[in-house]
RNA sequence: GCGCCCGUAGCUCAAUGGAUAGAGCAGCGGACUUCGGAUCCGCUGGUUGGGGGUUCGACUCCCUUCGGGCGCGCCA
């Protein structure tokens, strides 16, 4: 057991002793404090209770501290400060048994059972296949990503999901443009659709078509050509986005199309269950959702005039399916500029008769992409952008991914490509990276040394002794609870700053001290310190989807 | 106009309602012939946009105000 769970027992036990509340009323906190003179933990127990018990904090937490008993002696001392904190100052010795506790199971340090094994899927990314993806993408890529393995890791029966949009309106307009541009090509006139994709991958898509189909389309029947144009078109993009996915190394479990919806006709069925459920009614020709009736601030169009399914009816058919997948929970990533859906979508849920608290939405900022100070303008239609594959061969995988997770998704991130290429020497990943890189280093030398490592029964572990020992054990030991706290709030950069900050405490540790001394015993006692900090590292770096590399 | 997000050091960003608000970059000055100098150590830098309120305690919660972003389609 850590150190922090042992302090959260003994006093669980003193404040059960004094006999005054049930500690269910009143949350234990345990902190660490930032001041190293308040001790190694803390807890405000005694200030968020004096309400209740109409006593001075003070007064409390003296009562509370009668009470303490430390039966294996791990508390050097304890003390009451400020308004009423308890203060606990730990005997150094009392962390050297997170070592053996990590290295007997070195994949299991920091994972926990918080999903309780439930079905959970998470959707994310879902970029229409009509052109290669953006900077706004790479975000929710890496985002859904990271955040999946996170929920892996701490008991999630996660699933991956890509939603194809590959039906309807977007795709007819992408086929059109590919094929005006193919008729271009070979020297016939064409219409170039109003609306249509203005990019310059349209024409490389129809340059690509003529190469392995040639001139077979010129005489064939618009219907025909137009439908089988679409098929190449669309694949090619779907191909590339899957292959750009990979080279982030953002991987799917599914890739869901939405034609299937429509084959399947579980977007009719839709419609008419939420019409049986009377919350559909018709105006101007159109039939709306009453979902101004189910939490949403308006009613909003299911079927067009024209009699098409719009985007919305569909998505609800998709989440329902999900549904009857058996997810327990969903989530789903989108843009700031899909905010609206979210109410709409519970409502629909609502609408179905299904708990709308299974999709959980995480609204991300945008990102705003820049070139040396100079703002880069991201248009799919006239095609004027930096797409995602450019960003990553220019920038670096790794360095993309932590800029990327680094900041909070409901911040609109800044991401000058100059800065972040300038300072790939100084990128922080490498910071991280380097600290690994580090402590393989050591144990490389260590092992042309000759120096074995005993078990780990026989290793001398109080001889860690030194304050940034202490230091570097205490912050290793709160790894499980950032981890639960990244989990539970769905936010990977908490975990890239940790990482970042112990990497800090080691490269600080490893300047000042050596590891490979003369003293045989405390250079085993530091390398099994650094076996075991070397799995957080990895376990990190593994979570936020960045390598941990032997050597740079 | 309404809804949501953001506003923290020169810049980019952190901080489950806790004690003296922290990092990195940039700037300045340093690192003993030793395990990787992609590192380390020090200094400079703040009315947490402004104003009220709740609280023993507020960057954090509430109200208000200013500034920026994104929405408010029979587009997706």
């Amino acid at each position: 057991m850590i150190v922090e769970e042992q302090i959260r027992e003994i006093l669980l036990k003193a404040i059960e002793k004094t006999g005054d509340f049930k500690t269910s009323e009143i949350p234990l906190i345990i902190d660490i404090p930032r001041e190293k003179k308040f001790g190694d933990y803390s807890t405000n127990f005694a200030l968020l209770s004096a309400k209740a018990l109409k006593k001075n904090p003070r007064e409390i937490s003296g009562k509370i501290i009668e009470k303490i008993s430390d039966p294996s002696g791990i508390i050097n001392d304890i003390k009451i400060e400020g308004g009423g904190f308890i203060n606990f100052f730990v005997k150094k010795e009392a962390f050297h048994q997170l070592i053996p506790l990590i290295l007997s199971s070195p994949h299991d340090y920091g994972k926990q059972n918080l999903g309780q094994g439930i079905k959970l899927q998470i959707e994310f990314v879902s970029a229409n296949p009509v052109g290669p993806m953006h900077a706004g993408h790479g975000r929710w890529a890496v985002l859904g990503d990271s955040i999946a393995n996170i929920l892996s890791f701490t008991g999630y029966d996660v699933q991956r999901e890509f939603y194809v949009n590959d039906f309807g309106n977007q795709m007819e307009l992408f086929s059109q443009s590919v094929l005006a541009r193919y008729l271009e090509l070979l020297g016939e006139s064409s219409e170039f659709p109003e609306e249509g994709y203005k990019g310059a991958y349209i024409t490389e898509i129809a340059q690509k078509i003529i190469d392995k189909e040639g001139p077979k389309f010129l005489k064939m029947p618009q219907d025909e050509r137009l439908e089988q144009i679409r098929e190449l078109s669309y694949n090619q993009v779907l191909d590339l986005i899957k292959k750009v996915l990979k080279e982030t190394d953002v991987n799917f479990d599914c890739f869901f199309s939405e034609r299937t919806l429509h084959a399947s006709g579980e977007v009719q069925k839709t419609l008419e269950i939420l019409t049986q459920n009377g919350c559909t009614y018709e105006q101007d020709g159109a039939i709306w959702l009453k979902s101004s009736a189910l939490g949403d601030e308006k009613d909003w169009v299911l079927v067009k005039s024209d009699g098409n399914p719009t985007y919305f009816l569909v998505d609800i058919a998709y989440h329902k399916n999900k549904a009857m997948r058996g997810f327990q929970k969903v989530i789903n990533i989108w843009g700031s500029d899909h905010f609206s859906h979210v109410k709409r979508m519970h409502a629909s849920l609502r609408a179905l008769g299904l708990n709308s608290g299974i999709l959980e939405v995480i609204i991300g900022q945008m990102v705003i992409l820049k070139r040396g100070g100079m703002l880069v303008r991201m248009s799919k239609r006239t095609g004027e952008m930096v797409t995602l594959e450019e960003l990553i061969a220019e920038v670096g995988r790794d360095a993309a991914r932590f800029f990327f997770i680094m900041k909070s998704a409901n911040s609109v991130l800044d991401f000058d490509i100059e800065l972040a290429k300038s300072q790939s020497q100084e990128n922080p990943v490498y910071y991280l990276q380097y600290a690994h890189a580090r402590i393989c280093s050591i144990f490389k030398i260590a092992e042309q040394e000759g120096i074995r490592l005993k078990e780990i029964s026989n290793t001398d572990l109080t001889l860690l002794a030194e304050e940034p020992e202490n230091i570097i054990l205490k912050k290793m030991e709160q790894f499980p609870s950032v981890v639960k706290n990244a989990s539970n709030r769905r936010e990977p950069h908490l975990l890239a700053h940790y990482a970042l900050d112990l990497a800090g405490d080691f490269h600080s540790y490893y300047s000042h001290y050596r590891i490979l001394s003369d003293g045989k015993n405390l250079t085993l006692a530091r390398l099994e310190l650094l076996k075991a900090l070397k799995i957080i590292f990895e376990t990190s770096c593994a979570l936020l989807g960045i390598t941990a590399p032997e050597k740079m």
